[in-house]
DNA sequence: ATTCTTCATCAGAAATTCTTATCCAACCGA
DNA sequence: TCGGTTGGATAAGAATTTCTGATGAAGAAT
C-alpha cells in the first residue's frame, strides 16, 4: 500500500479538529474532494477506519482518538524543527568546538570565552587545548569546527585569518633584572628553558636564536610555561615566553622580564578552519571577539591594576 | 518555500546515516540525484545547510545533529502508528522485524519461522542476525520490533518475557568420549575454543569456568558455533555449546557430547521488546509460538529420526 | 416529495518527484 | 603531471501524485 505522508496527518488532524470535511478542506486550503481522498487513503494504508462517517458528523473510532493523540505529538514536533532551523538560521546556536594551542589557552580563553558566550547566548563552548598538528588533525577530522594557532598553518583545505602578532619576552631571575638584554646570539650561551617538543612555541623560541638544528648549549624541557617561569625564578635558567602570559605566569615567581631590542621576536596568532565549513560566515564574526579579547587582555596589562580586584 | 515532508526525514536520516549519497539513496531505493535533489530542498526549506560536503565524505552539521537527533524520534513516533493500526486490527498482519542473537538464530528459527507464519499468513517476516548490543540499539531505535536474546537485559525501556532455559554440553574429540567429565575447574586447564568477543554465549561459557578477570591457559577464538565444533573435531581442544546446537553442529564432526553434573552451565532465552510498542500484545503471543518451536525442538532431540527426513 | 447538506467519486489538469544522461571537481595511482 | 575513478550536482523529460471542478448518492429538514 501508500507510505504514510504528513500530508496525510495533517489533513487527519484538520478534520479531527472541525468534524467537517469542508470546513477542514478550507482550513487546509485545498477542495473537499481532495481531503476526502486523502483521508480515504490514509485510513486504508492504515488498514483501519479513523472516523465514524454518520449523516450529521464526522467523528472519531476509538482507534481515530489514539491515533489523534500521537498524531498531534508528531505534529508539533515536526513543527519544531522548522522553528530549530529558524532560530539557528543567523544567530549561531548549537555546539562549537574550538581548539587552541597550550601557550594561548590559559592566557586568552577566559576572556574570549566571556565574551563569546555573552554575545551568543545559549551557545555550547567546547575547548580543546593541545598541539597544533593534533589540532589540524582534528579539524580535519570534522571533530572541531575551528582553532586559534600560530600562523602559517598552509593547509590548502583551510581558511586562515589572523588574529594578532604577539612579541616573545624574556624572562631572567630577578638577580638578573638589570643586566643588559642578552642579544640572540648570547642567549644561545644562556640555559635556556624551553617547551617540550611538539609545541610550536618552542619551534619559534629557538628559531629566533637561530638555532635549527643544533640546540643550545644546555637546554631542559617544561611542559608548560608556568613550569618554565618558576623554574627560572628559581635560578635554574632563562626562557621565552609569548607576551600575553607574562601577568599571569610572572605574578607569583621572583623573576623579571625584559624585551628584547631591534628585531624583536614575535609570533602571528591567527584562527583556522576548513573552507567547506558551513559555519564559515560566523567563524569569521567569532574571529572579531577574539582579536576584541585580545585587544582587552593587551590594554589590561598597559594600565595594571588601576582597580584591584577583590 | 516548500514544506516539509516524511520523504525529505526519511531520506534525511538516511543521509546521515550512511555519510554518501549512493549509498543512502540506494538504501531509500531511489536514485542519486533524486536524494541529492530533496537534501537541497530539505535544506533550503529550513534555510541552513544540514550537510558538509568535503570531497571525501558528506558530514552532519552541527545543527545537523540537533535535527538527526528530533527527526529519529519522529520517524520512530510515524512508524509507531503504523504499528499501532496494525495492531488495531488484533491479528497481526503486515511487517515483523525479529533479531536473533547467532547462537540461537540457526537453530530455532527454521521451525520458528514456519510455525509463525503458519499462524499469522501474509505476515512479512524480517530476521535481523547480530549479537546483543546491536540488537538493543536497533530495537531502541525502533529499527526492530523484537528480539530474541539471552536474559536478562536490563534495559528500563524493555519488556522481557523468558522463554526456555537452555543447558551447555561440553564438546569433546570422539577420542575422550569415555573420559570422565571434567569440573569447571579442570576446564580451565584445558585449550577452551571460544567464539570471539561480542557475543554473549562467550561471556556466559566463561563465566561458568568462573574466570572474569583471567582467560584460561589457552584459548582461541572462532566466528561460529560450527567453526568450534570442527576445531574440536580436529583435535585442537574443547568447546562449549548450547543443547539446542547439539543436533545441528555434531552432525558431521567426529566429537563426543558430554553433560556437566550438578551446577549444570545454562542460560535463559527470552524475547525483548519497546514496553512502548504498540505491538506489545502481538509480541506477548508470538512469545508463546517461539515457546512451541523450542519445546518441538526439544522433543525432536529425545526421539531422532524416527521418521527420517527425505 | 422536494430541497439541502454533506461526503464520495470521477476525469482531466497541475504539480511533484523520479530517472536517465551528463557534467564537474577532487582525488589517486602511475 | 596526467588519465582514471569516485562522488555529488544539474538538466530534461517521463512517471506519478495530488488537486480541482463537476457530479452522484444518501440522509435530514421542509
Amino acid at each position: 500500500m501508500k507510505n504514510l505522508t504528513l500530508k496525510h496527518l495533517r489533513y487527519f488532524e484538520a478534520l479531527a479538529r472541525h468534524g467537517h470535511f469542508g470546513r477542514a478542506a478550507d482550513a487546509c486550503a485545498i477542495s473537499q474532494p481532495a481531503l476526502s481522498m486523502q483521508i480515504k487513503e490514509l485510513e486504508e494504508t492504515l488498514g483501519t477506519a479513523l472516523f465514524e462517517r454518520t449523516a450529521r458528523q464526522v467523528r472519531l473510532t476509538g482507534f481515530g482518538e489514539e491515533f489523534a493523540e500521537r498524531v498531534q505529538d508528531i505534529l508539533r514536533s515536526v513543527d519544531e524543527l522548522g522553528d530549530l532551523a529558524r532560530a539557528s538560521c543567523d544567530r549561531l546556536v548549537g555546539r562549537l568546538r574550538i581548539g587552541v594551542i597550550p601557550t594561548i589557552a590559559p592566557y586568552l580563553l577566559p576572556t574570549f570565552i566571556g565574551n563569546l558566550s555573552r554575545l551568543y547566548d545559549g551557545l555550547d563552548i567546547r575547548v580543546r587545548e593541545t598541539v597544533t598538528p593534533k589540532l589540524i588533525h582534528e579539524l580535519t577530522e570534522g571533530r572541531l569546527d575551528t582553532a586559534i594557532v600560530a600562523l602559517p598553518v598552509s593547509e590548502p583545505s583551510f581558511e586562515e585569518v589572523a588574529l594578532f602578532a604577539e612579541d616573545f619576552v624574556l624572562v631572567r631571575p630577578d638577580s638578573d633584572a638589570n643586566k643588559p638584554v642578552p642579544s640572540a646570539e648570547t642567549l644561545r650561551e644562556m640555559r635556556l628553558l624551553l617547551l617540550e617538543e611538539g609545541h610550536c612555541f618552542r619551534d619559534q623560541a629557538l628559531s629566533f636564536c637561530k638555532v635549527h638544528a643544533a640546540p643550545p648549549r644546555e637546554l631542559l624541557d617544561g611542559s608548560s610555561l608556568s613550569t618554565l617561569v618558576q623554574m627560572v625564578g628559581a635560578g635554574i635558567g632563562v626562557t621565552l615566553i609569548p607576551e600575553m602570559a607574562v601577568p599571569v605566569e610572572t605574578r607569583s615567581a621572583a623573576v623579571s622580564i625584559a624585551r628584547f631590542s631591534a628585531p624583536q621576536p614575535r609570533r602571528t596568532i591567527g584562527m583556522i578552519w576548513r573552507k567547506s565549513s558551513p559555519l564559515a560566515d560566523q567563524l569569521m564574526q567569532i574571529s572579531d571577539v577574539v582579536r576584541q579579547s585580545a585587544d582587552t587582555l593587551r590594554a589590561a596589562r598597559k594600565e595594571p591594576m588601576i582597580n584591584s580586584p577583590v
